[in-house]
RNA sequence: GCGCCUUUAACUCAGCUGGAUAGAGUAACUGCCUUCUAAGCAGUAAGCCAUUGGUUCGAGUCCAAUAAGGCGCGCCA
């Protein structure tokens, strides 16, 4: 797990402090404690590897010019035994240091030797991490927030795991409560609609499911639908199919059981439908956690029973209030409606403290459309208010995706029933262009979608790009290896050999694979990993146009570059399979 | 009215905790295949980083105000 630009900055780090602790010793500086200063990488190339400002910051304490104070600390520079062979002044003050051939050989041998792992970083070691996403309602099918946020989720979970934190994918469902009930009324008028003699007679006319479901979809004066019903197709679906295995027996009963019966039928239904459909999208938790559970233990109402013994609750026109506001939420909100059902906020607390204290994790991350953000200050205050510590609750907000067609906004809408839902997406694009697509902009982006560009598996799709890059790769190793030229086994020093600028660019950027994976991990933005491959692929086609491998000048050279293809081939596979994206060997 | 997000090239967006001359991809134009995959490469052109103040050695980046757009502010979820 070596992260060879880390190592060499902390070399300049330490190489910095040691000179200044001369300087200070001889007595050319004060003794002063010294502000902090930062080594980066410069843009532009001739300013070095790596770059520190020691000299501009101390400026102040040393009350002398930048330039002069650099002098004098690169006076006190040892180089030897470091990747560095070169130091200068330049600019306002910067130190700027050239790494040596060697750290470009061992970054190459890196890569090879932690093949499949290249990349992953101890960063969170013995952090336990809960990414929840998606968590859409088992009401209906999957929206296209939905596939964007799954597409993120995923991402940032293997991201983070990559990061060394110990990661949970997990799935919150939606059993209980309103909507469920509200799906439970839809799905009974819908089933009273296909017993009436209206329905039937659609029924013995019409030749399949699909035209039956047409037909009392598009009826709306024969069968109207309440304004808060759900109107999906999928719902007639249900009842049809519940009719049909088991005849029109319930229709007798009271309109509780009737709606039980047919929740208690197409619920799972609905659930097994969003596990398939997202480990088509190859999505799989590592945990389904259930709401109604939450109820059922008596989590929920106990949320409500301590926070009304830690005196933060007060009633007021029969309802239980919170008191939100002193805990930094803009304003109180309801626990608990007068009709004595708590609202949707209640479970989410309880699940929240179940993440938090019942399972102890470090860290709960939730990915949740932007239209939630009024929500979440409201759930962190409820956890202060229990005593938890609400830092541990990260949320990331995604921006809404907006559908474009023909240049113009197709508007998503869930109830209508004409939603894009995620399976019909995956059916017009390749699974690996969706993930791909939907990661390459930070989720709190606003995201504008072009179905047409989309659905197109055109070339404009980076995806191919970076693809492309990997299959050329294959192809040229293979070519090579017909022609009985391998490079199974190498020395370090075998690579010192490149030093095209092309090459060295192209290692430079193999170098910082682990550090995009922490940036990633810090930022929760998996977009980083895409524009990273996507660098990666770039390089390597500059790299593959300037230098041939095949004909290179001498046998060593072409060795030297066989393994730094080999290199690179490893570093876009472990970035594209954080992503989940397929790497042909042929295009 | 209050709160959150966004505003960088013609379009879609990068720009990590402030650092040296502002970066890609599309689209436009010009070149490069008898040589490892041209789904590629090289080059040209394109910007008052929304506006105005402030903080400092130094601001696209931080602070304040303004403008435009998106989204929230329910005994809905």
């Amino acid at each position: 797990m070596a992260d060879l630009i880390k190592l060499a900055s902390a070399q300049i780090r330490e190489l910095m402090l040691d000179s200044l602790g001369r300087l200070v010793a001889s007595g050319k500086a004060p003794s002063e404690p010294l502000p902090d200063f930062r080594v980066e990488i410069p843009a532009d190339k001739s300013h070095g590897d790596f770059a520190a400002n020691t000299a501009m910051v101390c400026a102040k304490i040393f009350k002398s010019a930048p330039r002069k104070i650099a002098e004098m600390i690169c006076e006190e520079i040892v180089l030897d035994g470091t990747y560095f062979d070169r130091v200068e002044i330049a600019g306002p003050g910067f130190i700027n240091f050239f790494l040596g051939r060697r750290w470009f050989s061992e970054v190459v041998n890196t890569v090879i030797t932690e093949k499949d792992n290249y990349g992953k970083t101890e960063t969170g070691k013995g952090k336990k991490v809960l990414v929840e996403f998606v968590s859409a309602n088992p009401t209906g099918p999957m929206h296209v927030g939905n596939a964007r946020g799954g597409a993120i989720g995923d991402g940032l979970a293997e991201i983070m795991s990559w990061a060394g934190y110990d990661v949970q994918r997990e799935f919150y469902v939606n059993d209980a409560g309103n909507q469920i009930e509200k799906f439970g009324k839809s799905l009974e008028l819908r089933f009273m609609q296909l017993c009436s003699s209206d329905g039937k007679s659609i029924m013995d006319k019409s030749s399949s499911d699909e035209d039956i479901c047409k037909a009392v979809y598009s009826d709306e004066d024969m069968f109207p639908m309440p304004e808060d019903a759900y109107r999906g197709v999928d719902i007639i679906e249900h009842a049809l199919n519940y009719l049909k295995e088991n005849g029109t027996e319930v229709a007798e009963s009271s309109v509780e059981d009737r709606k039980k019966a047919l929740v208690d039928y197409a619920l799972p239904k609905n659930i097994a439908g969003l596990e398939r459909d997202l480990k088509k999208y190859r999505i799989v938790y590592d945990n389904w956690f259930r709401e109604s559970t939450l109820h059922s233990s008596g989590d929920v109402m106990k949320i409500v029973e301590t926070l009304t013994e830690k005196g933060y609750t007060y009633e007021q026109e029969g309802a239980v209030w919170f008191k939100a506001s002193q805990f930094g939420a803009d304003k109180d909100f309801v626990l608990v409606r007068s009709n004595g059902i708590p609202t949707y906020v209640v479970p989410d607390i309880a699940y929240h403290y179940n993440k938090l204290v019942t399972r102890g994790y470090d860290k709960a991350i939730d990915i949740l459309g932007a239209d939630h953000h009024g929500y979440v200050p409201r759930l962190k205050a409820a956890l202060t208010a229990l005593g938890v510590d609400a830092a541990k609750l990260d949320v990331v907000l995604m921006q809404m995706v907006r559908l474009m067609r023909n240049g113009e906004v197709a508007k998503l809408s869930k109830r209508s029933g004409k939603a894009i839902t995620l399976v019909t997406l995956l059916d017009e694009i390749p699974i690996d262009a969706a993930r791909f697509f939907f990661n390459l902009r930070e989720a709190n982006s606003h995201f504008e979608f072009d179905l047409d560009l989309a659905v197109e598996q055109s070339s404009q799709n980076p995806v191919y790009y970076v693809q492309y890059a990997h299959a050329r790769i294959c192809s040229l190793i293979s070519n090579l290896a017909e022609q009985g030229f391998t490079a199974d086994k190498f020395s370090i020093e075998e690579l010192n050999i490149l030093d095209k600028p092309q090459e060295i660019e192209l290692i430079r950027l193999l170098a910082a694979m682990p550090g995009e994976i922490d940036s990633a991990a810090k930022n929760y933005d998996p977009a980083k990993i895409t524009k990273y491959s996507i660098d990666l692929a770039t390089h390597f086609h500059k790299f593959y146009d300037a230098c041939s491998v095949k004909n290179a000048e001498t046998d060593e050279l072409k060795k030297a570059r066989l393994v730094l293809c080999m290199s690179v081939r490893q570093a876009l596979k472990n970035s594209l399979g954080i992503l989940k994206i397929n790497c042909p060997e042929k295009m």
